[in-house]
DNA sequence: TGGGGTGATATTTTT
DNA sequence: TATCACCCCA
């Protein structure tokens, strides 16, 4: 406890009742909740497995799991609960999925599969009202984040619109269930109307769960929250540690409310904060603290540092946005020379995805390494979730979204007008279409060679999982796809030899990994847990490998919460930009002020903020303002660059080839 | 079935 | 401007 100041250890020793820890940007917050956990452990003879700590991601999960074992021996942390909500959502209702009419296999769609489903549903029924199926799974996903029923959704609807998707809601629930299938956000909304309606369940998890911690709880929406409290009862015994300045993701359903609310659920709670910034030098402290004063609070807060005032934040204004991209480029070169430190001290931070574009330009054509962070998941491959839907169809047979993804993947010669006479024919009969292809009758809707290829299928499908049974499942794995010759099917499918490798490589990374959860401490055992487990990673493992090398970070505001590094270029710092042209029309300009918290908060020694004065936006070129927020920082603490000397173009040019050559100057020493 | 043409549409994203 | 989904046709 030598390492924790006072506040922490308040903090980490308080487990009288339900606590509430504010703790602001680098306060040390992951330190303290690993703390407690330890402490829970070796001093309050809590085991284990009666802790259940959770995040909000894979990857602080996982960190955390991590920095907990580095406090403890392998016999003292065997058992422990720390997982994502998801997971945590999972387990409950694996282990009572009799109370919900699941059976063990179930399938968890993910929200391309949940958006596929819609689309089906919509084109069955709904049609006409709603032409915007993304629309409605979004409407449908913020109803289940708010506990609606459809039937609830369906009253409160205030035009047709909004009642069509309530009804289309309904179906979707049913088709889910038809198919042994939860969404994402089910995860988490089943197992509270369970633990709602059966008190022997409500029971066996309140026993089990002796303390709860929560890390990112601004991030909660209703569902979760409702989760959590229910989990603690009455005993409250809860650890949530959380900062409103950081909540980012109002706009998906989170409440930060929730952190005035658990003051009314739990009137004994104590709350305790942590001030001291263990991250940034002081200028950066300060441009924080004052741009973030300008939103109101829930609490009051005020970080400070011991780090000493540190550089000035840099302001870079630029021509435009090519300007910037070049600029930000050079600035890093220089930098990384003069300063003798590494690429990977470097970040990126925008505001939106298409922002990294340009700066992947500049960074390849400096020879600069980077990786971007975010854009399609390894489990978003197609090429993945083929393979993934033959192992959930054998998990669950009833998987109707899977049998559908895979019966002509590769090729059988199975097509649409087939399909749409068997699936009437298993709505008639009530069953899954893979059992509908050997029932009896089906002659009297398919002629026979349509018949005989469902048939053929069906038949070796049989197989299959009789040997799943049984074999080992890396085994029964590896025969499927030769089986169906699924190397080849990549091989003819792909543009070119490089990306039929490459494809195929996933299909082998998936395998390893497959492997590794049969292997590995988990022993996950069945090919449904495996899916399953599957289902809620992504890309961590090769994230991890691409962060140890030496390479500028790349990344969006939203993704670099948590995250800390020395050198910080917060670039497209514009009004529309961010804040972001649609939050200035719905008068939210305080989520996107907390976002530009983040970012700020997240450098160590330097920050520079860069913006430029032209952009191309939609093809045509616009004149952008430099951002509101920029108003807000410290003057004296700021150091501008660009602005202020009215060059003209040409002279910019010589600057910038100045630039370039004592850079050369600097390399050649 | 796949390719090419067409028209709509441009946040943030985890699980 | 650039992308992407969708539709139609060969």
């Amino acid at each position: 406890m030598a390492d924790l100041n006072a506040h922490q250890k308040s903090a980490v020793h308080y487990i009288d009742g339900p606590l509430l820890v504010l703790a602001g940007a680098g306060s040390g917050k992951t330190r303290a909740i690993t703390r407690k956990i330890a402490y829970l452990i070796q001093e309050c003879g809590l085991a284990p497995h009666q802790i259940t700590a959770v995040t909000f991601t894979n990857k602080a999960a996982r960190e955390m799991k991590e920095r907990v074992s580095d406090l403890l021996s392998s016999e003292q942390t065997k058992g422990l609960k720390i997982s994502t909500f998801h997971t945590l959502g999972l387990n409950i209702l694996r282990y009572e999925h009799a109370l919900t009419g699941l059976t063990p296999g179930f399938t968890i769609l993910d929200a391309q599969d949940a958006e596929a489903l819609l689309k089906e549903l919509c084109k069955k029924s709904h049609s006409d009202e709603i032409n915007e199926v993304r629309a409605a799974q979004w409407c449908i996903s913020s109803w289940k984040n708010n506990l609606l029923s459809p039937q609830q959704a369906l009253s409160q609807a205030e035009d047709e619109l909004v009642a069509d998707t309530a009804r289309l809601y309904a179906d979707y629930q049913r088709t889910l269930q038809a198919y042994n299938a939860v969404d994402f956000d089910d995860l988490i909304l089943r197992p509270v109307q369970l633990l709602l309606s059966e008190p022997e369940a409500l029971e066996r998890w309140q026993n089990r769960i002796r303390h709860m911690l929560v890390d990112e709880y601004q991030d909660t929406n209703l569902c979760q929250y409702e989760l959590i409290k229910q989990l603690v009862g009455v005993r409250g015994a809860l650890t949530v540690v959380g900062d409103d300045d950081q909540s980012i993701y109002a706009w998906r359903g989170a409440r930060p409310e929730n952190m005035a609310q658990l003051k009314k659920d739990f009137p004994r709670l104590k709350v305790i904060k942590l001030e001291q910034n263990y991250r940034s030098s002081g200028r950066i402290l300060r441009s924080a603290n004052q741009l973030i004063s300008n939103n109101p609070h829930l609490f009051d807060k005020a970080l400070w540092s011991e780090l000493g005032p540190g550089d000035p934040i840099r302001i870079l204004a630029c021509k435009n946005e090519v300007h910037e991209a070049e600029q930000v480029a050079m600035e890093i070169l220089h930098h990384r020379i003069s300063k003798r430190t590494k690429f990977s001290d470097y970040a990126i931070l925008y505001r939106g995805n298409h922002q990294a574009r340009l700066f992947e330009k500049s960074l390849r054509e400096n020879n600069i390494p980077y990786f971007i962070s975010g854009g399609t998941s390894f489990f978003a491959r197609t090429e993945i979730k083929d393979v993934m839907a033959y192992l959930r169809l054998l998990a669950n047979p009833d998987d109707n979204a899977a049998f559908l993804r895979i019966i002509n993947t590769p090729r059988r010669e199975i097509g649409a007008s087939t399909l749409e006479k068997l699936a009437d024919y298993a709505r008639q009969r009530g069953e899954s279409l893979l059992n509908t292809c050997n029932a009896f009758g089906l002659e009297e809707h398919l002629s026979s060679r349509p018949r005989e290829r469902l048939q053929q299928f069906s038949h070796w499908f049989q197989q299959t999982q009789q040997r799943a049974e049984s074999d080992d499942p890396i085994a029964v794995i590896r025969t499927l796809l030769q089986d169906i010759d699924y190397q080849g099917w990549i091989d003819d499918n792909s543009a070119n030899r490089e990306s039929a490798k490459r494809r195929w490589d996933n299909v082998e990374e998936l395998i390893t990994w497959l492997n590794n959860l049969h292997k590995g401490e988990l022993q996950e055992k069945s090919l449904a847990e495996m899916v399953n487990h599957l289902t809620l990673m992504d890309v961590l493992e090769r994230q991890n490998e691409e962060e140890k090398s030496d390479q500028v970070t790349l990344m969006t505001l939203h993704g670099a919460k948590g995250l800390e590094f020395p050198h910080v270029h917060l670039v497209g710092v514009e009004e529309e930009l961010l804040p972001h042209h649609s939050s200035i029309d719905e008068d939210n300009i305080e989520e996107e002020r907390r976002l530009a918290y983040v970012g700020i908060t997240r450098a160590q020694r330097t920050l520079t903020i860069s913006y430029a004065c032209k952009r191309k936006r939609f093809g045509e070129l616009i004149r952008c303002e430099p951002s509101r927020f920029l108003k807000e920082l410290p003057e004296e603490d700021l150091e501008w660059s660009g602005r202020k000397s009215k060059l003209s173009e040409e002279e910019q040019q010589k600057r910038g080839s100045a630039c370039l050559s004592s850079l050369k100057a600097l390399l050649a020493e």
